[in-house]
DNA sequence: ACCTGAACACCGTTCAAGT
DNA sequence: ACCTGAACACCGTTCAAGT
């Protein structure tokens, strides 16, 4: 229950956020929203222009939850890092709304000061500045990839659909050739289901970072 | 004008490929395929089991389009960067639709073959045959990213509405403070918008290869 | 086997109206 | 300023029925 006085967007965004966390983003409607706070749909478009609005808001605080690591003597490439490791972090509280985080990050603080963060560490690199805004953004773009592509929350949240739904792969993997296909039956496992949450995220922000490092002119 | 003799449903692939290309994933629907092809939607259904059936399919003919390169006696990770090449390209025919390629890879042919070539060529590099399936499932994702959020693509259709958001952004980041964001600002061109399109892919290749070779052990 | 018709349970959004 | 009610133009999908 909700206690009613005032529509307050901020209840909305957090109501939003459950069912996203729940059943993804496509879970997310005007109408459920406005059943959950005891008002009529129309209501939320006095506090959202529409939704595409709502999805910036729910970007928004994703982005705001970014915890900045303050600036250290380490090399830049640590630095970075630490920088891109705060980013993932941010996005894993709401997996399933990473994607709307891109087009925010140079709107939302503190999105904005990251970016410029990162761009300072790039340069110190020895990256141009415009290169150093290709490859930064390339980069953001692979670590929302990696979150939303997480294989443990991109499966179904049921229990008993998510058995279903790896056993089928395995079935499918299983059943090709192993003369045609020899890699990939031996590594069935690992490709089905990564071995552990903490690992798929370290190798998936080392290799940004790596990727960074090797291609300075 | 569609010749009506049998609803084919490579024909209606080909219809939703042409909606998403001129207005996304969003703009495939049954109904509006059906009356494409003088149809009532549940036609539909007996070929295609529901939405997700179709957009496996979607996912299987971008795939289809892979043109692996041959074997040579390259360095491995030159043959890799001719693989991922390989990859992109066939996603670039239909960017808006390369999301939906993630789960189809180890399914489809020449999805499997690619995998496995890719696989061959990680475990070549030096990495054990656990460590290739993630590093590479990873590599492929980063990949996808690459083109799902291809600036050029990402952008409306409509030159006139394009125009206007290219404009809304510069705005937006021609109102930060230069002292506060200094590289934002003075980069702010190439964030808007890639120089060139042959560049940005070029780069997000580089990236995700060079990310590779940096992490082999 | 392949397609239709009617129906159900949803959507986002507009517009005029209420308080 | 903030919310409601009715309506419009869409969705995916099921089910029973036609040929």
């Amino acid at each position: 229950m909700i206690t009613k006085e005032r529509l307050d967007p901020d209840k909305i965004v957090d109501t939003a956020l459950a069912f996203a966390d729940a059943e993804g983003l496509a879970a997310i409607s005007f109408r459920k929203l406005a059943a959950q706070h005891d008002v009529t749909p129309m209501a939320l478009y006095r506090h959202f222009k529409d939704k595409d609005d709502l999805h910036a808001a729910l970007a928004d605080r994703l982005i705001a939850n970014v915890v900045l690591p303050e600036p250290t003597d380490e090399p830049w490439d640590r630095q970075l890092h630490a920088l891109l490791t705060a980013f993932v972090n941010a996005l894993r509280a709401h997996p399933r709304l990473a994607d709307l985080t891109l087009p925010r990050i140079l709107v939302a603080e503190p999105g904005l000061a990251m970016a410029e963060r990162a761009l300072e560490l790039l340069v110190k690199g020895g990256f141009s500045v415009d290169d150093a805004a290709e490859v930064g953004r390339q980069s953001f773009c692979s670590l929302i990839a990696l979150v939303t592509t997480d294989p443990i929350v991109r499966e179904v949240n049921d229990p008993e659909a998510r058995e279903a739904s790896i056993r089928r792969k395995r079935a499918g993997l299983g059943a090709l050739s192993p003369e045609r296909y020899p890699l990939i039956t031996a590594a069935a496992d690992s490709l089905i289901c990564s071995s552990s949450q903490e690992r798929y995220y370290e190798v998936g922000i080392d290799l940004v970072v790596a990727g960074i490092r090797g291609v300075v002119a």
